[in-house]
DNA sequence: GTCAAGATTTAGAATAATTCTAAAGACAGG
DNA sequence: CCTGTCTTTAGAATTATTCTAAATCTTGAC
């Protein structure tokens, strides 16, 4: 392996390892499909795209390497319908802007901490996550 | 019926109808299940305490009645985790904050219209769902 | 280096969540 | 009251996710 494909791994291993994570080629090529195409695909889509570099790979797998890096803060989970839950590898502040009708999800920055107001006595906040339902401009013009 | 019960009804059978669909006793049976514990419960729960009071109602008829309620704008779908989606009553804008330990969700009121900030060219914005992930009190103390 | 312990992957079974199907029932309009 | 449409029902089917047990890999101790 050279130098710069090494490169391209120390921060997911190392993010892995502080997770209590081992680096291992599928966590590797699960990561790869997300950074790929910023689509946000299901987990079976996931599954789909990483068996063409990874034939062998497992539907367990991928719900194990998706898990992993949800857990080291390197995915989040999208949950925007019934069904199946997609994954994000975007982790800045953003909001996801969602078509009720074509399904297609724009991710949008937040400006600031977009302050949520008062929140439940003692509650820690981890993350959230804001998904904004509507039409996007094409199926809005076909109304 | 007495006037008080049929006055109670009239609001639920105007909306199911401008929303083009009728009022049946399994639509108001699951919409006052909602209303009556507002513990953001999955259909499956729904479908437990529906059938208490209705014990020959269906799962399809669930989802079903469910589906409408959404439709109607008298209900909203929650998705907070993996699996099974919840269903809240309370329509007015407000955030969940969910407790990732224990899965309790507290409704919060939103102060205003919580400017979400620039949106997608020509998104046509139907209504978003801001979820707030961490630990409540008692789980945080816990740890 | 060799071994044991623990982590990871795999295929496939199992479970959970949701949707579909076909038949029966209810209901509004003519 | 017919007729067409909507709704409900039971149960099958599908989809999404998790579990299981065996095989493989990795790491650290010796």
């Amino acid at each position: 392996m050279n130098a710069v494909g090494k490169k391209s791994n120390s921060g997911l291993s190392e993010r892995l390892n502080t997770g209590g994570f081992r680096f291992t080629p599928q966590r590797k090529q699960v990561y790869d499909v997300l950074l790929h195409k910023r689509d946000h695909p299901t987990a079976e889509e996931v599954f789909i795209r990483a068996k063409k570099q990874m034939p062998e790979i497992s539907h367990a797998t991928v719900y194990n390497c998706l898990d992993a890096l949800v857990q080291c803060g390197l995915v989040r989970l999208v949950q925007l319908e019934r069904g199946a839950t997609r994954y994000c590898p975007n982790m800045e502040e953003h909001c996801h802007y969602y078509c009720d009708e074509c399904g297609t999800v724009f991710d949008v920055a937040l400006a600031s901490d977009a302050a949520v107001g008062p929140r439940p006595r003692g509650f820690k906040v981890d993350h959230y996550e804001i998904a904004v339902h509507g039409l996007c401009a094409d199926c809005a013009k076909k109304k």
